[in-house]
DNA sequence: GTGAAAGCGCTAACAA
DNA sequence: TTGTTAGCGCTTTCAC
C-alpha cells in the first residue's frame, strides 16, 4: 500500500506538505504542488479513509435512510438515491445506505461510530419518531418532507401547495369551470405526511381565485375504486370537465373509468396529475402532470448538507417550485 | 466522545481486554466480560469506525454497485439493495452505495482507500469491462449475473435455464402440446448478458423432452409490438395453447392482445412468465410465473461475501432454483 | 512556504 | 486469563 510518507519521500517534501497539497488548507508554492501531484499520480496514492477519518474527524460519508413502506413509489426512491450518490461524489463524499428499519438506533450507531458526517432522511412523517434524535445529534441532517414541527431542522420537498395551484391554473387557463381533485387515501390526511393537505389547500385556493366550482375526493389507492369515484363525480357534478389526480395507483384506472363512462380524454374531460413523470407518460393517454422532482430533491439535499458541513447556515425549509409538463390529457373546454 | 480507554477505566480492565471482549478474539472470563459489557452500556460506548479500520485493516463496509441502465426493472434492483443492506447488518457490516457510472475507477477508489472490504456488483455483462479489475483486486467480490468468462470470480443468479424448463413442464403437465416462447429483444441475445440464451435452452430442451411442438420469438420490448407478435404466433401455430413470456414490458400488452384476438386467458391460452412477482400480479389476469428472487439473491450474495472475507472458499457459480407461482393465467388444455 | 512531531482511537503482537 | 505497548496512516498544531 502506498502511503503519504511514500509520496512525501518521492516528491522530496514532508508528509504534511502532501497533506496540505491534497486538502488545500494552506498555501503551497506552484512548483511544490506540481511535484507532489506528479508523485501522487505516479505512485497511485489513495489516502486511507480510516486514517483520514481518525485524524480529521471527518469520514466524508453521508448516510441515506431509505424507506421500505408500501405505498411509496419505488422508481422515485431509486432516482432520488442515485441523485444523492452522484451529487455526493461531486463533493468528494460517499453514501452509506441505511434502511428505515434500522430506525433511530441505526442513525445513532452510524453517527456515534463516526461512520458518517451527516445524513439524509427520506419519507419523513408528521410526527416522525426520529425527530428528537435528529435535533439532538451534533451532526447535520436534511429531511425529505415536512414534519408537523420542523423547528431546528432542515427540510426540503416539492411545494405541493403550489403544485395543486398550478394544476388548477392550467385547467382554468383552458377554460374549464368545474373541477375536481381526486386525492390521496383518507388515512394519509389524518396521520403521516403533510403533503396531501398541502395539495388540497393549493387546489382549493386556486379554484376560488379563478371562480371555479370545485370539489375534493380523498380516495382509496385501490384501482378498483376508480370506477366508483368516476361515476360519483359525474353524478354530483355533471358539468365537470377538469380533474386533478393526486393518487398514483388510481391514475391509470381513473382515466379508463372516465372513458368507459363515455367521456373522451381530453375531448370531454381534461386530466392533470401530480405524480412521477414516468407514470404520467405510461398511461394510455399520457397525462399532463406536475412532476415529483426526485433527482432535483436528491441533489439539493446533498448541497444543503454540504453547506451545513461547511458551517454555513441554510434555510430551514426549502420548497421546490412545481413544473408542469403538458401531455395529451388536457385540452381547451369544448364550446358549450 | 466515549473511547475504549474510558470503558477500560470504568470497568477496571485494560483497553485490550475491552477490545477482545468486543471482538471475541480471545477468551475472557465470564465475570470480566460482564463488567465490560455493563460499562459499555452504561457509558454508551461505540467504537470509532475509522480508528478500528485503521488498526485492523477492516472497515466492515461492503460496496454495492447499482445499475442505472434503462431496461432494468427498478423495483427488483431496489428489493435487491434492501436485502443486501439488511443481510449485511446481520453480519455487522454496512453498505456503501456506488453507481454504475463510477465504473472501474470507483471500484478502485473505494478499495484502495480501504473504504470497503468487499463488493457486490450488479448487472454484470458478458464482456464486462470491470472483470479484469475485479480479478486483480485483492478484495473479494460477488457478481450478480454470469459473464462469458467467469474463471476466478464468484457469480450468482437465478437458474434461467431451469426457469425456462419449469415453465414448459408446467404447461406440459396441464396438457398443452404446442407452446411458444416470447423472449427478450434480439439485441439482448447478441451482446450483454447470458440469461436470455439460458431461458431459450431450457425452454427448448424441456419442450423436446415432453414431445411438444415449440417455437421461439425474440421480441422488441415495446408494448406496441405485442399485437403483431400475438397475431403472428396464432397464424404460424393455430394449435397454440401455451405461451412463456420472458420480456417484462411485453407481458401485459401481450395478454391483452391475445384476448383481443378472441382467445380467453386461461380458457383458450395458458400464459406463464419469468418476471418479478409484482409484475405478474399486476396484470389484469394475474400471470403464473417464475419469480426473479431479488431478495434471496441479495442475502445470498452477502453470505458468499462473508464467507470469502472469513477466508473460506465458495463455489464460483451459484444458481438459484426457480420457484413457480401458480396464478390465474394457466389452466388445463381444453378437451379438443 | 515548509517541516517536525504529537496525537486521533483502536487492534494485535508480545509479555506475563 | 489479562496487561502493556507499538503501531495503523493521516491531519494539524507548533515552530521556523
Amino acid at each position: 500500500m502506498v502511503k503519504i510518507t511514500d509520496v512525501a519521500r518521492h516528491a522530496g517534501v514532508s508528509p504534511s506538505t502532501v497533506s496540505y497539497a491534497l486538502s488545500g488548507k494552506r498555501p503551497i508554492s506552484q512548483e511544490t504542488r506540481q511535484r507532489v501531484e506528479a508523485s501522487i499520480r505516479e505512485l497511485g496514492y489513495r489516502p486511507h479513509a480510516g486514517a483520514r477519518a481518525l485524524a480529521s474527524s471527518r469520514s466524508n460519508v453521508l448516510a441515506l435512510v431509505i424507506p421500505l413502506r408500501t405505498g411509496i413509489h419505488v422508481p422515485v426512491v431509486m432516482q432520488f438515491a442515485m441523485s444523492v450518490a452522484t451529487t455526493a461524489r461531486r463533493h468528494d463524499h460517499d453514501v452509506l445506505l441505511l434502511t428505515q428499519e434500522e430506525g433511530e438506533e441505526g442513525l445513532r450507531r452510524v453517527v456515534d461510530s463516526a461512520l458518517v458526517d451527516a445524513m439524509i432522511v427520506m419519507d419523513v412523517q408528521l410526527d416522525d419518531p426520529r425527530l428528537p434524535l435528529l435535533r439532538s445529534l451534533d451532526r447535520p441532517s436534511v429531511l425529505i418532507g415536512f414534519p408537523a414541527e420542523a423547528d431546528g431542522l432542515t427540510c426540503i420537498d416539492l411545494d405541493f401547495k403550489a403544485a395543486g395551484e398550478l394544476c388548477v391554473e392550467r385547467l382554468a387557463g383552458l377554460g374549464h369551470r368545474v373541477v375536481a381533485l381526486v386525492g390521496s387515501p383518507p388515512e394519509v390526511y389524518v396521520r403521516r405526511t403533510a403533503f396531501a393537505q398541502r395539495v388540497v389547500q393549493g387546489f382549493t385556493a386556486a379554484a376560488h381565485r379563478n371562480g371555479l366550482i370545485s370539489c375534493v375526493h380523498p380516495c382509496e389507492p385501490a384501482p378498483a375504486a376508480a370506477a366508483a369515484v368516476a361515476e360519483q363525480l359525474l353524478r354530483e357534478q355533471p358539468a365537470l370537465t377538469g380533474v386533478v389526480v393526486h393518487n398514483e395507483p388510481l391514475l391509470e384506472p381513473l382515466v379508463d373509468a372516465f372513458e368507459q363512462l363515455g367521456l373522451r380524454v381530453p375531448g370531454d374531460l381534461s386530466v392533470t396529475a401530480i405524480c412521477p413523470d414516468e407514470l404520467a407518460e405510461s398511461v394510455r393517454v399520457p397525462v399532463t402532470s406536475v412532476a415529483l422532482p426526485a433527482a432535483e430533491l436528491g441533489s439539493r439535499s446533498v448541497e444543503l448538507l454540504m453547506k451545513k458541513l461547511g458551517g454555513k447556515t441554510v434555510p430551514g425549509a426549502t420548497l421546490l417550485a412545481p413544473r408542469l409538463t403538458e401531455r395529451a390529457s388536457t385540452a381547451p373546454r369544448n364550446a358549450p
